[in-house]
DNA sequence: ATAATAGGTAACCTATTGGTTACATATGAA
DNA sequence: TTCATATGTAACCAATAGGTTACCTATTAT
């Protein structure tokens, strides 16, 4: 789980997510294309990814296609959806009316 | 967006969240009573948390009183279940034997 | 066989993270 | 007022993250 948010928490990381769910099968050349650093960098960040099971890669000849994999989105989503479901619905200002009797120490 | 994800990528942090969760208006040192970190430590911690909008802390004499805040999470719930919104159901195998035939580059 | 292409590895650098100890400040209690 | 409590700040340190360049490997095309 760590490395899931790990993962999410940079917007160039995102953005190839966006890139490869919207190319499924794209090369490492491809994601590379959109992006300004060097692609020693955006193989960094596709390992980070991949490492956090977010991206799969497949080796294709000598091209590595990518694919998107949503499971471990799905998971978190749904373990906080339940553990904070009723957050989820945004009662925070019930929620601290209803404490500021208690006060905990 | 990046910092609420950064901020949720440390299992310790995400435990502070949940304290807070169930006793809202939880000192400092309440909180640190679960951890075997310093208290400038886990300060830190609630510092990266709050920065991210996912505690909300308000002074009350000596003591700082925190409180969770469910927005930040409740807005990335909204925009990635709209944008990844056939990806939350589950439809990965789908979607990578629908792309088998494009093959991007 | 040779060259060009696609990707991977290693070594290095800087900034950020996550921890520490020591000290400072402010408020509540005796 | 004086002491204890609750929190905050500063300075430091090791490990990790995110970038670079240089070089290596494997596959495709000529």
């Amino acid at each position: 789980m760590d490395k899931v948010f790990q993962a999410l928490s940079s917007a160039p990381r995102r953005a190839i997510l966006d890139i490869v769910r919207d190319r499924p099968g794209s090369s490492v050349g491809h994601v590379c294309k959109f992006f300004d650093v060097s692609r020693i960098a955006v193989m960094k960040h596709l390992n980070v990814l991949e490492e956090a099971g977010l991206l799969i890669s497949e080796k294709q000849g000598r091209t590595r296609r990518l694919y998107f994999n949503s499971a471990p989105i799905q998971m978190i989503h749904e373990r906080w959806t339940s553990e904070y479901s009723a957050l989820w619905a945004g009662h925070l200002t019930e929620f601290k009316r209803q404490v500021e009797a208690k006060q905990g120490t």
